[in-house]
Order: C-alpha cells, then structure tokens, then sequence
DNA sequence: CCTGGAGTTAATCAATCGATTAAACTATTC
DNA sequence: GAATAGTTTAATCGATTGATTAACTCCAGG
C-alpha cells in the first residue's frame, strides 16, 4: 500500500462510507464493509477519522452541503421568481436523479441524527457571512411581496413557498419504493416519470402562484 | 407479572416498540430499550415476536398500515377532487402532527429496509380485493379526464397528481429539523406554520390545477 | 546510517447486542 | 393435588462491532 502523500487514502475512505452510508444509514453501516468498499484496513478508518460519528458527519457534510452552493446560487441571484422555479427544479432533478437515494440518506439522518445538521449549519455560517443566510427568507419574501403587489402572483409566506418547491422536487425520490412497491413502476418508468416531472413541475408551481 | 391473557404483554411490548423504532430507526432500536420501555423481560420480545426484524416489520405494520383505510377512504369516495384534496390535506395534518416523527421514520424504513412496504402491500392484497388497488390510478386519472373534458381542471397524470398531493403534505414533517436549525423554527413556529399550511395548501394545489 | 514521524497492517480487545436456555411461575382443567 | 400449557425470568451465550495495540514500512532530514 503506497503511502498517502496526497490525501488519497482518505478521499478512498470518504468515498466508500458515503456510499456505506447513504445505503445503510448511520446505525446500519459496518466499518469492516466501509474499510472492504475502500480497499484499505479498518484500523485506517479511525486512523483518519478517528471514529464512526466522526466518518459519519464527514460524509454527511459531503453529501449536504455539496448543495448548499447551487441553492444559494440560485436563491441569491437576482433572478424572477419564475427563473428561480425553473431552475431550482431543473437543477434538482437532474443532480438528484445521478445518486436517487441521496434525498432518503439525507432525511433519515435529519431525522434520527439531527446534530448533524447543526454542525453543518455551524460550518457553514463560518464560510458564509450570517447575513446571507438570514436574509434569505426575508429577502425571497420581500420579492414575492413585489409580485403580488403588481398583480403578477398570489401571496405566500417565503417558508411555505421553500417548503413546497422543496417539497415537491425531493420526494419523488423518497417515495420512490412507494412507486416501486404499489403502483409498479419499474426503473424505465421512474425515469420517464421524471422527465414528466422535470418538464411539468415548474408550470404545476407557477400556476398555483397566479392570482 | 400476571400473565398474558389478552395480549395485554404483546400489545405493550408492540407500542414500546414502536417509540423506539420511530425514534430510533430499525438498525439503530436496541432490544433491551424496548423491553424496558415495555417494562418486561427482553426475553419476551423473542417469545412474542421471534426477532427484532420481526417486530420491526410488526411495528412498520401497525403504523403504516393504520393509514391504509383512510387514504382509501378519501380516493375511493365518489367526491370530487376539490373534496378529495382538501380532505386529505386535513386529514393528514391533523392526523400527523400528533405524532410528528412518523413520516421520518417511514421515509427511512422505506429507503433502508423497503420489504417492510413489500410485505404489507401483500398483507393488504390479501385483506382488500385486487381490483381496489390497481384500480386506484386509473379510476383517479379518469376522474382527472373528466374535469379537463369539461374545462374545469389542467391535465396532469394521476401518479404525478398524487406525488404533489403527499409530498406537500409529508415533507414538512420530514424537513422540521431543517426549518427548526436553518430557519429557527422553535415549536410554537412550527405549529402556526402547519395551521397556515392547513388553511392555504389546498388552495395551493386546486390552484395548481386550473386551467 | 540513524532517528522520528506518518501511514498501514494483522491481531486482538472489550463492550454490546440479539438471541437462547433452563428454571420458575401462573392459570386452568381433570 | 397433579398435570399441562402458557407465560415470564435471570443468566448466559456466541457473534458482531467499533476501537485499540504493537509491529512494520516508508520517507525525509540530520
């Protein structure tokens, strides 16, 4: 085994136990399997992450926060409301779709291990100015405001208005067995229905906004 | 400890179960949390259930399953769609917000062990005729047909109908850990969050579907 | 060449965990 | 009271698991 001058060993280990991970959970993944997924000896795993939570929160600030940057880039932007829904639904399902079980990785560890997330918010408003992320809801309220006042859009409250976009682009991918189990769909359909999704969603959005 | 005569035992072994299954996740439940949440012998738990992966399916059984009847209620009735939307929003807030892990530890169960959904959609096989269930989309997407016949409603597949229609009424559950540390969403903020929710959804989503 | 530090290994540890066992207890019937 | 069946218990088991340990390898610097 050559040495790891580079972060490579590590980067192998990330890799495996996100993969670990996001298909067992926290309390159902092995770091004898995650330590095989990566080719290396298990002592490795606490060697650089010096403990299971450690690996745990390392994959989990990965995997989420690798879309912190596309969200604020499109919630910050100066782009109409429509723009926004576009492209928010556009870009999540075409990024989710790539790694499906991401959306139930993500919940079930939001659920069972919340902490997870408040470090990550933690690490992330160490990296972004506070005033960005707590002017996001007032700044995406006050563009609606606008709208409305011109006539070109029904009020709703900024959270609820996140909160359905959010909504309506993850759980398909959650509810994906639910599809599989109950009404049958197979992965050629789940794809298809996508498409459907991904070219109708915006208009099913923008459509409830009008007055 | 007197004896079991009424499956009293069984029923409380079955409710511990379930506070720790929920809160817990299957791969993260502990036998001996739930025996002394139930006040008995871990032993028990084998006796009444054979495993902890038995009594994880019984658990997922016992709470998916109670939603079963009244899902069908409300699409099985003859009502219209603005009926069926509306009661349904309702139904499942109210119903839900009583116990608010639920939908988290569905969406986990279905992504970590989805035979738990294999296995109680055969049981339901079993207890409702065939013909309820396959017809569900079908029946849906005709009524759905009529409405856009008659000028009434936009066309939109009933699968992609009733995606939309849960997961706008699951995902604030679901993503509660992220409104309360992103958003500082404290308890009183969630629960004026889920009235206004309540009150505005349906007209979200009929309002979606106008033409 | 030697030393120290970083990286890696196989083996082992100690604790936990789901499950089993044997015995005791309880209730019922004859 | 005895027998039987069902229920319950405390103790124990055997396997698994995250973590540790000691030894080894490699590399760079003195």
């Amino acid at each position: 085994m050559s040495n790891d001058r580079d972060g490579e060993t590590e980067e192998r280990i990330l890799k495996a136990a996100r993969t670990v991970f996001v298909r067992h959970g926290t309390a159902g993944a092995r770091m004898q399997e995650i330590a095989e997924e990566a080719g290396v000896n298990q002592a490795l795993l606490h060697y650089y992450f010096r403990s299971k939570d450690r690996l745990a929160q390392a994959v989990f600030r990965d995997v989420a926060g690798r879309m912190v940057p596309s969200i604020v880039a499109v919630f910050g932007s100066e782009s109409s409301i429509e723009q926004k829904v576009e492209q928010f639904v556009h870009l999540y399902i075409d990024v989710v779709r790539q790694s499906p079980f991401i959306p139930g990785y993500i919940v079930a560890e939001l659920h069972f291990n919340p902490e997870r997330l408040t470090a990550l918010a933690a690490e992330i408003a160490g990296t972004h100015p506070a005033s960005v992320m707590q002017a996001f809801l007032p700044r995406l309220g006050a563009q609606i405001d606008e709208q409305v006042k011109i006539g070109a859009m029904r009020s709703i409250a900024p959270d609820q208005f996140l909160v359905n976009l959010v909504a309506l682009c993850v759980f398909p991918f959650v509810a994906r067995p639910v599809l599989r189990i109950v009404f049958g769909q197979d992965d050629a359909a789940f794809s298809r229905f996508l498409d459907e999704r991904r070219r109708e969603l915006p208009d099913f959005i923008l459509n409830a906004l009008r007055p």
